[in-house]
DNA sequence: TAATGGTCCTGTTTGC
DNA sequence: TGCAAACAGGACCATT
């Protein structure tokens, strides 16, 4: 699944890839892919077409792509989510459709010539993309859908100390705000999970009896493990493929919670144990990671 | 207002 | 062996 680590990824492979060029055509192949572009796929389409492709950026999991004429002061968003499947691909057109090609653009270079293919495949049609003005949010132009999006902590500007207050402000439980896009954002159930390891905290844990301590030590955690996930993935993109995959071997050498329920826990060597929390599986290590006792709610 | 739980999707895995 | 049910989960939305 592709958390903020694997959308830092495409991003960097389209900034290298896909700015510079304008799109030429773009053939909407499945309705669904553009169901947060209201105006519809021929909107879209028309909106795009002619448009040079200024920079790549990104908050988060969404990402975006800034689509205008050269020295536009006000370009607009071409917003992208991944979603669970999303891929982004740069190929040769005559490469054989993918089955779950949901977006086709195709994208011309600076001289005009025809350039290769911006491709959006996307199996199981969680992500899509959508057109947006942009608005100005902490003196940061952002996308209209990205605007109530939190930094995250791979941003320059992140504040960890901003974040741990907002952290124990809240009522609820721990995994559920850090799964929550508008506190911190870019972490998913994975990296949330070794987060939660790394810290020695149960997901359960209530955010308003955290102590500062505690609560900046999960965030640390998370920005951690999203910067190794990101040093492994970023050197796993080839020139033209722009893989976007999640499947990053970062999974399967460095998981120590996600996915590894049975398996001893490194630390201690108690096994993992997975329980399911907001309808979704839950790895932790009952040791490491004691529950809270009592539950309210 | 903030918190919470259900829902959307489809390919893969699990279980009977 | 074959089919059905469960599973995966980010973001959104209605409800409390």
């Amino acid at each position: 699944m592709p958390e903020l680590p694997e959308v830092e990824v495409v991003r960097l492979g389209l900034a290298e890839h896909v700015v510079g060029r304008a799109f030429a055509a773009v053939e909407v192949r499945h309705l669904r892919a553009v169901r947060r572009h209201e105006a519809g796929p021929d909107d879209l389409a028309a909106q795009l077409v002619g448009a040079t492709v200024l920079a790549a950026r990104r908050r988060g999991k969404y990402l975006w792509l800034e689509v205008g004429r050269p020295g536009d002061p006000d370009p607009r968003a071409l917003v992208v989510h991944l979603g669970m499947s999303g891929q982004m691909l740069v190929e040769a057109p005559d490469a054989p459709d993918e089955k779950h090609l949901r977006i086709r653009v195709r994208l011309r270079e600076p001289d005009g010539a025809d350039g290769p293919e911006l491709r959006f495949v996307d199996q199981r049609t969680f992500g899509g993309w959508a057109v947006e003005p942009q608005v100005e949010v902490d003196g940061v132009a952002l996308p209209w859908p990205v605007a109530h999006i939190a930094r995250d902590p791979l941003d320059a500007a992140f504040d960890l100390e901003a974040a741990v207050t907002a952290l124990r402000g809240r009522r609820t439980e721990l995994k559920r705000a850090l799964l929550d896009q508008t506190l911190v954002s870019g972490i998913g159930n994975i990296y949330a999970d070794e987060a939660l390891w790394t810290a020695r905290l149960h997901g359960r844990r209530p955010t308003d009896k955290l102590t500062r301590a505690q609560a900046r030590a999960v965030l640390e955690a998370a920005e951690g493990v999203m910067r190794a996930a990101l040093v492994q993935g970023g050197t796993s993109f080839d020139a033209l493929y722009v893989n976007v995959n999640g499947a990053s071997g970062y999974f399967d050498r460095s998981l120590q919670a996600y996915g590894q329920a049975g398996r001893a826990c490194s630390r201690c060597g108690t096994a993992i144990v997975r329980e399911t929390f907001m309808n979704r599986g839950s790895a932790c290590c009952p040791v490491c990671q004691p529950a809270p006792r009592a539950r309210r709610r």
